[in-house]
DNA sequence: TTAGTTTATCAACTATAATATGTATTTAAG
DNA sequence: CTTAAATACATATTATAGTTGATAAACTAA
């Protein structure tokens, strides 16, 4: 299970559908546009915090992290 | 919001509803007790995959991290 | 009390999360 | 094609996550 991967789609995934810029993240979270998109493509391992920072920044209340289906795990 | 005494008061809460100790929690995850001590008071900010690690530890595959409510958040 | 178990504290250390800066590459539009 | 915006890449630095070892403190039971 990466976790990497998982948080990267997910984030990518929810920027896009609220026709966000990395650089709009960087503004509302003060996490750099370089960091976002390392985290993106599932190079990074965020704490916490920053995975709290970053749903506000979506403007999300609930985060989480379920263990995907197999199906899921494949890609 | 603290993530950090909000994803300590969990862990401990679930760790003792299983009863486990630190020391059970250290040998199923290689995480140390030391570490598991600080974070259960609130003094540590895991990371995405040492989170899921200590969900596995615990039995669980499901993390939630929600806005608590006023109510909780003021302990 | 004693002994055993569990948790907390401390210090030194290693690994890596996160920042800062600059730049290159991609993508979309004219 | 050109241009601008968006994203990716590289490097260096700082802050801190997490380890290791030893030990102190707290708690329970005999």
């Amino acid at each position: 299970m990466d976790m990497r991967k998982l948080v990267g789609r997910n984030f990518a995934r929810l920027r896009r559908e609220k026709d966000l810029t990395q650089e709009q993240i960087e503004e509302r979270s003060g996490i750099s546009q370089q960091y976002l998109s390392g985290l993106e493509r599932g190079q990074r391992n965020p704490t916490v915090i920053t995975l709290y920072e970053l749903a506000q920044a979506l403007g999300v209340d609930h985060i989480e992290l379920v263990r995907p289906s197999d199906e899921d795990a494949k890609g």
